[in-house]
DNA sequence: GTTAATACATGAATATAATGCATGTATAAA
DNA sequence: TTTATACATGCATTATATTCATGTATTAAC
């Protein structure tokens, strides 16, 4: 490493603000510091970083990829050390777990009683999945397991199957359709089918119902937003294919209602990924450990 | 930002071979002044980072959080160095680029000399997306654009639609199911299905048939991993669901055979992703605009 | 075309703080 | 008890980031 954090923080600095004197201020040192400071950082990693256009710095080409990098990483180096001081007077062992493509944590007060008892030391914090998505959180460090559906698998990331969920048709409760034992893809021909979803094509929503594995990566931007969808849904709004499992508490306080998918329903494995780089018996495989018994058990 | 470049180096570096005097060793510094430097650590963001057992030092619950963010964070820091070296001494606007799930590159010699008559400022990086998947390379700024089947939608990346392709079932070239306009599901029924997935459960990839938009997300793990793919089948291991665009110099030699799915076929959409942040006309912008429009001509 | 203002660069002095040396303390092994 | 190991501490040294004062180049103003 031949840069310090200082020379991240004035490439973005830089790059925001554009002069100078602006960086400066904003970095809080003088004018000539951050000058010298950019002269200290083209001496270390050997090449120009900007060049003159006029009297005015611009970045040259190089110095625009590094510059990326710099506003992509000091945001993750800044939470972590946000973090740090909200678990640095707590004794147990953290874990971070976040639940991907649905806001579903109905079952995680169950889930926390049953981890408080088989291993005390651990201390389970959730993470709203927030912008990102559940795989480079993970990849980010900053959540350690993510409950996921289906079998998206990714190097670097590993796949521990948890349980067996359905993909079901969600309707508002005791529609028409939601009488039926089970749905053709025809009976949805002629009635409304929404997805929530910002890309999906016109006229797609159809064929992923017929190959609804095709559902997964797109309710990947559903995130946050199951409850939002299931207040459209129960208003009567329309349709959807979910997660039944994700779906639970409001298909029992009968908010909406559930249909089978075709004649053999359509299975969705949930797993827990982790990161493959974390360490054996770690918090977060114990963690997973625990997933795996409670389902068992419950 | 309260902890230096040299401190996350410490966390790592203290992770990872367990004592002060080791990690100092490979630091290039005294056990002194280690342990001077997690003093320091720990009051800049006045918590514990380590406590002792025995006389050993242990990372604290705390402490392991913060320490698998710099294990994550500083080999991007490290590679985006390294590149610069690579970048600094040339005069044009580099782009990254990398292709998803297939490494599909017959195109490249073309668009390069597209790109060099329409905008002879720009120069192609090309980034074989290594182990990482490439929503996080984006999102670690390691590479500038990616071009991705599907409609993987992600919160802070682009998605510019590029073309249209199909998935097709590839077979050993002259194989006798290639000599059909199409196949059917039930085609599948009695011969031998190759995915190369690690991870999907046996008798699955018949349903994945069915329903081969899910397909995409398995084929994210297939990364780098075509030309392997295209000779099992050619030798005649097997068949599998591929994109014709991503294999198609291996159909032009005649080293494998398409056919396509169902009556209809099956299209894949392919799109270019782009960092949400990047700013108007950046140079990604540019090359994704000739990306556009190279397809538009050819 | 001269002057003034703006934006960044440079040199030297100062101030901050990281390091090494020598030594101390606590734990584990002999 | 003695010895060895692992880390901590105080102090002097050294390194270097910063400021201050000033210089140079570019753009704007009169």
């Amino acid at each position: 490493m031949k840069l310090e954090i200082r020379h991240w923080q004035m490439l973005k600095a830089l790059s925001e603000l554009g002069s100078i004197a602006q960086a400066a201020d904003a970095l809080g040192i003088s004018q000539s510091a951050l000058s010298h400071r950019i002269a200290e950082a083209e001496r270390r990693i050997d090449g120009k970083l900007f060049e003159k256009e006029g009297r005015r710095l611009k970045l040259t080409p190089a110095g625009s990829l590094i510059t990326k990098v710099a506003l992509q990483t000091l945001p993750i180096l800044e939470r972590a050390e946000a973090d740090f001081e909200q678990n640095a007077h707590l004794e147990k062992q953290i874990v971070r777990l976040g639940v991907a493509s649905y806001s579903s944590y109905y079952w995680i007060p169950d889930f926390i009683k049953f981890v408080n008892q088989k291993a005390g030391h651990l201390k389970l914090r959730l993470v709203a999945s927030t912008t990102q998505n559940p795989i480079s959180s993970l990849q980010h460090s900053s959540v350690d397991i993510v409950i996921a559906p289906g079998y998206l698998a990714t190097p670097g990331i590993f796949n521990t199957p948890l349980f067996m969920d359905e993909l079901v048709l969600v309707t508002p409760y005791a529609h028409s359709l939601s009488h039926q034992a089970f749905i053709n893809p025809e009976d949805l021909r002629d009635i409304q089918y929404y997805t929530y979803s910002q890309t999906v094509l016109p006229g797609f929503e159809y064929e992923r119902f017929i190959r609804p594995s095709g559902v997964i990566p797109h309710q990947v931007e559903v995130v946050e937003m199951t409850d939002a969808i299931i207040e459209l849904i129960s208003a009567g709004l329309g349709v959807s294919i979910l997660s039944k499992w994700a779906v639970n508490a409001a298909i029992e306080s009968q908010r909406i209602s559930s249909v089978q998918l075709g004649q053999k329903g359509l299975d969705l494995a949930w797993s827990a990924l982790t990161r493959e780089s974390e360490k054996k018996n770690s918090a977060s495989e114990q963690l997973v450990k625990l997933l795996v018994d409670w389902h068992k058990t419950s």
